[in-house]
DNA sequence: ACCTGAACACCGTTCAAGT
DNA sequence: ACCTGAACACCGTTCAAGT
């Protein structure tokens, strides 16, 4: 790639990230091209759909999401408070601008989404949270990451949409929590 | 209200409804005002909101939601089936079109939404299934309706953007009718 | 090889003119 | 009192012309 290509498309990630979490991730491409310095077309010749530029955003935090799941489980506390601090970590993690918890977590299990790599990467690091507790025996045996993904990504969807804050969250995930430990 | 206005504002509703469940909720405006036979500003004039026109669709099925309710509250099986049976119910109710579940499920709790009549009915009907079981002790006490109706609507939400089909949707709501289900 | 930005399409919303 | 539909604004997307 071209030296003033690769220094445009930088632009454009790094203005996408500030514009999406201004406005939400329904916010227009126009205004990105022109905080970017750049004109419509380079914008589309980078990222011929906007999912593109999701996961060219999403780039830079999927090792904090390694990184998130390590301290989850070597976290103190039962069974339940670690789930429960997981679940509500990876609400962080997918609420960083509005609407996001809806696109990912709808992308979750989809082999043709563009950003199906950092779904696969969100998934990779609930089962490493599953994992830890399915071996201490806390957990059914029959849950997967994805289901885990859909459900926790669902709470922070209807969070994200109808602006929830924390406090009415937690409730929610705490059913859920005590839907997948063992009973 | 003058006999043509009536007229018109009764064919935008009849209208309206094919159009959302051929194309989900984001169909355009003046697509409904064109095959009603209206000029835009009719449309407008009837429904100053997306969300006025939705709540007019949802209008007709609020009966059906109670009497959803009674047979969810009549049904054979332990509580835990009889759960299930509803919030599958639930599900259908509201995804009768694309972007429905996340239009209703985040207007929950929210008083100043045009479709709050209509998020009041189905907590309500979600009130009477979850009091029936609490009765007969097989529900935790701390659980509310418009929680459930988040749950619940959440798992919905994923599944209308996620396209995904019952037999994936299944376990998730298990998940969440464990949680909520005394233990 | 890459960029620009005018051009087109589509849709939401308003409002002057009409009945 | 209500309706029409042209007009405007905004945005996504493409592509001919330019470097």
């Amino acid at each position: 790639m071209r030296a003033d290509a690769q220094r445009n498309r930088d632009r454009i990630v790094e203005v996408a990230r500030d514009v999406f979490r201004e406005q939400g991730y329904d916010a227009s491409l126009d205004e990105v091209a022109k905080r970017a310095g750049v004109g419509a077309g380079t914008l589309y010749r980078h990222f011929p759909q906007r999912e593109n530029l999701l996961d060219a955003i999403m780039q830079s935090w999927v090792d904090r999401v390694h990184d998130a799941a390590d301290k989850a489980v070597t976290r103190e506390g039962t069974p339940r408070e670690q789930l429960l601090a997981w679940f509500e970590t990876y609400v962080g993690l997918i609420s960083v601008h509005k609407g996001g918890p809806a696109k990912i977590t709808s992308a979750m299990g989809h082999e043709e989404s563009p950003i199906r790599t950092k779904c696969q990467t969100l998934a990779a690091a609930n089962d490493r949270v599953l994992d830890h507790l399915r071996e201490a025996g806390a957990l059914r045996p029959d849950v997967d990451s994805v289901q885990m993904c859909r459900l926790v990504g669902g709470v922070a969807t209807v969070a994200d949409q109808g602006e929830l804050d924390a406090a009415v969250v937690r409730p929610l995930l705490e059913v859920v929590a005590d839907g997948v430990l063992a009973q």
